[in-house]
DNA sequence: GCCAGTGATGAGACTTGGTCCCATCACTCT
DNA sequence: AGAGTGATGGGACCAAGTCTCATCACTGGC
């Protein structure tokens, strides 16, 4: 038996969860997240570094998925490529368990700035790890931006598709989808200017 | 005469800056900044939701002309050619005097997370509002939001350029070559990928 | 010239996020 | 048994942000 009941940090993110869905987000107090958790205010900080960040869980996995898969890939891979399977390699994140609180959790950022300023700065570091991956690779500054800026837009518009209520459909299914639509549309943007020159 | 000194919310930013330079954004109190400019607390509190949006006046404004630009674009105007008209429109608002305190704006910005997710967040709806004067075009969903944040990189990187100590260039100009290089990025990657279909 | 109204400001109490430091407690290892 | 270790509890403390009420400078009507 361990000395205090385990998993500290997931109780800490299931009552959170709990809490900002019955009162909001701002009307929760840390205080009263620790109490839920059985712990204290002090404990909660030693866990996560914000109130915000108890609902960002896992993201640093998500960045290590993103990088490894583009760090890997073969050396003939565009970055059309890399992009495809970065989303296909973070598949594995996206848990049917994970799917279960999704709706929740998308629901209580999507009431809240801060909460979405949290998301944004997330989206930014990932969208920069993969141009630096892409740099690595021999990418040009440009290019590995625009490819980074699109895998997120990707990213986030598979998600939401993938937690979307009732969806059953897996996420690197869905993420294919998005990806050759978003590439179709980048196509598009691009070449009208094109013809125009 | 006024009342009061007059232009207190840009006391109140040139006061901050300035704070910020000197001592740093975590280092710098609310109430230092106000007693510089001659006010208090709550009169910062009044011109400013947040301490953080103290360096982020004008990006209504901005929203504003983008929108606009998009908005009142010839009909048979490309999304690409949104874009450019809109970066163009944009460029009244950034004026010689701001362009002397971009640079050290920048820094304070580089130098805090929280005023990066700020900025973001300014970022993220400006795209939004883009991608919904796009879809008001008839663009489809995805074109929309692909060509909003294609405009938002485009604004960042030329925002970044034009901010750079040294620089001369007038806005406009700089725009014109970012976006073209990003069309062009964008094209290769879609076409690398559709090649392969 | 006096007086009521108006709008920006000042002052201060109060809540909460976040930091810090130190005590405690449960368990492990020697 | 006794020292060490690591997670926790407790509470002081600071600053951001909210709220309420008083003040003050000027405006306009009388």
């Amino acid at each position: 038996m361990a000395r205090w009941e385990p998993n500290a940090p997931e109780r800490l993110t299931r009552a959170a969860l709990a809490l900002f869905v019955e009162h909001g987000y701002d009307a929760t107090t840390v205080a009263q997240i620790a109490d839920r958790a059985g712990l204290t205010k002090s404990t909660f900080f030693r866990h996560f570094t914000d109130k915000r960040e108890v609902l960002f869980g896992g993201q640093d996995l998500l960045t290590e998925l993103f990088s490894e898969a583009i760090r890997t890939a073969p050396a003939a891979a565009t970055p059309a490529d890399c992009l495809a399977a970065a989303l296909e390699s973070a598949a594995v994140a996206f848990t049917p368990e994970r799917h279960e609180f999704a709706p929740q959790r998308q629901a209580v950022i999507a009431a809240n700035s801060e909460l979405q300023e949290r998301e944004l700065l997330k989206g930014a570091r990932l969208a920069s790890a993969m141009a630096d991956a892409l740099r690595a690779r021999g990418a040009g500054d440009v290019a590995a931006r625009v490819a980074g800026q699109l895998g997120v837009l990707a990213l986030s518009i598979t998600y939401a598709r993938w937690a979307a209520p009732g969806n059953r459909q897996p996420f690197a299914e869905i993420a294919h989808v998005v990806l050759r639509d978003l590439q179709a549309q980048a196509v598009t943007l691009g070449e009208a200017a094109s013809a125009r020159a």
